[in-house]
DNA sequence: CATGAATGAGACTTCATTCAT
DNA sequence: TATGAATGAAGTCTCATTCAT
C-alpha cells in the first residue's frame, strides 16, 4: 500500500518533470508560468510545489539528472582503454545522441542552464566546469603519452572541444543548421576531426 | 543652438547607454530595473524612455552598435590579401581585443544576447548567423584554394571556430579561466592553432 | 475494546493539543502551518482534521479548556467567605500560577486569544467579558459591604485589575520583565497592593 | 514647481496613510489586502508600493508617527513642575483624548501593534517598552520625593498603570464598555484614582 | 483510525511603461 | 528636454482544507 503510494507519487513527480521539459522548451523558462507546467501535466497548481520547492528547483532537477549522467559517462570512458581521439568521439557521440533522443530536454539544458550563464548557469557553474576538467584530463594524459601536441593547454583544448559541440547543438536548437540522422553522425566526426587534425592542409608551426 | 542641443542630447543618450552597460554587466539584463539604469546614469527615470522605446531597445542598441562593427571588420578582412589562417587570426584578435578593451560591454553582448539564445538572442539570430556565414565564406574560399581541407563543411567549421572563441570568452567572463595580457595573446594563437592544425600529432584520415 | 480505542483516540487528541501549544508558543498561530502541528505531534497531516474541524478549532479548544477552568475558580472563590482583597489575591494567584505551571499555554492564550482582539479574540469576546463581570461582581459586593470605595465603578475596577495582571504576564512572555519564583510571588502581592491601596502615600479626594 | 510636486506627493502619501487607517480599523491588518487600501484611497494598486516598501511599512509608519508624539508628550510632561499624580493624569488624558480625537487610528495602534505582541508588536517592543520606562521614571522620582510609596517597584507600577488604560481603551474599541464624553473624562479620573489611591477603604500593610 | 497526496483560491510584490507637468 | 508620480497586469508561492485509499 505504502509502496504503491510511493510509486504513484514518484510517477506524478515524473509527470511534472516531463511536462516542465515540454513547457520550458516551448516557451522558455522565464516566459512560462508555474501554472503552465501544472496545466501541461494535468495536475493542480499546488502539486508542483508539493514536489518542488520552487520553479527553479524544477529546472535544477532536470539539469542535474542529465548532467550527472554525462559526467558519469565521461568518467567511465576515461577509464577505458581507448585512444584519446576515440574518447573525444565517444563524448561527442553521447552528447549528440542525447540531443537526438530527447531534443527538448537538451534544448532546455543548453538554452536555460549551460548557456544562460548569467542567471541560472551561475548556480551550476561548478558542475559545468567539472565537465571541462574531465575533458581537460583526457587531453592532458594524451599529451603525456605523446598522442597530442602540447602546444595547446589541456584546459583550453577542452573549452574549444566543448564550445564547438555546444555551438553545433545551438545551431540545431535554433534551426540555423539542418538536422537529421546524417547530420548527427557527420557532426560527431567533424567536431573530432576539426579538433584533432585541424582544418588546414598544412600550417607551419607558429 | 539647435546643433548644440542635438549634441547635448546625443551625449545624454550615450550617458544612458554607457550606464546600461555597467548595470547589465553587474546585475544582468533581467535582474535590473530601468530605474537602475537611470540612477547609474544620474538622469531621471523617464528620460530613458525619451531616448529608447523600451528596456529591450537599450540592449538592442548596445548589441547592434558593436556587432555591426565586427561584421564590418570581418567583411573588410575578407577582402584583404591574407592567407586564411591569418584572416581567422585577425578575427580572433578583434574579438579578444574587444573584450580586453571593454570587458563589460562584451560580457553584456555575450551573456545577454549571443548566449541568451532563449530570449533575446532569438531577436538577433539573423544578425548572429550573419557572422557565421562570413566566417564560413572565408573557409569555403580557403577550401577552393586548397589551403583548407574539404573534409569539414564551411558552415560547420565556422561554428567550431566561433564556438571555441565564445567558450574562451565565457571562461574569462565567469572567471573560470585566468585573465591577463599573456592569456589574451595566447588565446588568439591557440584558438587558431587548434582549428587549423588540430590537437593530434598524427591522426589517420577517418 | 471500544473503551480502549476511545482512550487511545483521546490520547491522540491530547497529543495534538499539546503539540499545538508548543508550536503556537514558538511560532505564533498565524505563522505556523497545520503540518507543523502534525509534525510536532508525530502524527499524519490529515489526523489533525480528524479530531478538529479546522486550525481555528484547535486554538479554540485550548483557550476554552483553560479559560473555563479559570471562570470556575473565580466563581468558586466568589462563593467563599473571604475578604474582597483576598479574593482578588486568589485570582491573581491562580493566573500567575497558571503561567508558572505552563508558560507556553498561557503565552498562547494571552498572545493569540486574549490580546489578539483583532481576529481571534473577537470570537471569544463574550467569554473574556465573562471574566471581567465576575471580577466586577466581587468589587460590587465589596462596595456594598463598605470594604471598597464606590468612587470607581465595579466594571472599571475589574478592567484595571485584569489589565494590570495581563500586562505583567505580557512582560514575562515578551521577556521585558524578569521572571522567577520571587517575581511571581511579588507580582501577586503588588498587583493587589496597587489596586487596593494605590501608589500614593496620601492623596486628597478628587 | 518642484515644491508643488513635492507637496502633491506628500498629499498622496497622506491620502494612503489615512485610507489605511480606515481599512485597518474596519477589516484588521491581516484581513485586508493592499488593494483594499488602494481602493479606499482611490489610487492605483502600485502607488502604495511607490510610497511604502511593504504593507508592513504602512502600519509601521502609522504606529511610529503617533507613538513618537506620545513619547514626546510624556518626556515633556516629565520635565514640568507637576505633582506625580497630575503627571499620570496628563498621560491618561493624552491617551484617552487621542482615542476621542481619532478612534480609528488608536484602534489600529492598540489592536494591531501594541496588543498584537505576537507578530507586529515584536518589531516595536523596544518602542513600546520606552513608554513604560518613561512612566516608571516618573514613579521612581515620586518615590524618591516621598510622594509615592516604595512598596511597588516603579517598573511594575508603570505596567499596572498602562495596562489599566489599555484595557479600558480595548473595552471601548470592542464595544464592551460604553463610550462618550462623560465616560472619557471619567476614565481619566478613575484610572488615576485607582492607581494612586487604590480601591480599598482601608487595608493593612501586607 | 490514519495517511499524505491533491487542490486551488488568494495575497504580496515587482516593474515596465505611460503621462501630466 | 526632463522629471518622477502613477498605473495595473502578471507571476510566484503559501497553506488551509479535502479526499481517496
Amino acid at each position: 500500500m505504502a509502496a504503491r503510494n510511493e510509486k504513484v507519487a514518484a510517477e506524478k513527480r515524473r509527470l511534472i518533470l516531463d511536462a516542465a521539459v515540454r513547457v520550458f522548451a516551448r516557451q522558455g523558462f522565464n516566459q512560462c508560468r508555474v501554472s503552465d507546467i501544472a496545466d501541461e501535466a494535468g495536475v493542480a497548481y499546488g502539486l508542483v510545489y508539493h514536489y518542488f520547492r520552487s520553479k527553479d528547483e524544477v529546472l535544477d532537477t532536470l539539469f542535474l539528472e542529465r548532467w550527472n549522467v554525462m559526467l558519469d559517462v565521461i568518467r567511465d570512458l576515461d577509464g577505458q582503454d581507448l585512444v584519446p581521439r576515440d574518447k573525444l568521439y565517444a563524448i561527442a557521440s553521447f552528447i549528440v545522441d542525447s540531443y537526438r533522443h530527447d531534443p527538448e530536454l537538451m534544448k532546455v539544458i543548453i538554452v536555460e542552464v549551460t548557456r544562460a550563464a548569467n542567471s541560472f548557469g551561475q548556480t551550476h557553474l561548478q558542475k559545468i566546469t567539472e565537465a571541462y576538467e574531465l575533458i581537460a584530463g583526457i587531453v592532458e594524459r594524451a599529451q603525456a603519452d605523446g598522442a597530442f601536441k602540447d602546444t595547446v593547454t589541456p584546459r583550453f583544448a577542452a573549452l574549444a572541444f566543448y564550445g564547438a559541440i555546444e555551438q553545433v547543438l545551438s545551431g540545431w536548437i535554433f534551426e540555423t543548421l539542418p538536422r537529421g540522422d546524417t547530420e548527427f553522425e557527420q557532426a560527431k566526426r567533424l567536431v573530432v576531426e576539426t579538433v584533432c587534425r585541424g582544418l588546414a592542409t598544412y600550417t607551419p608551426a607558429p
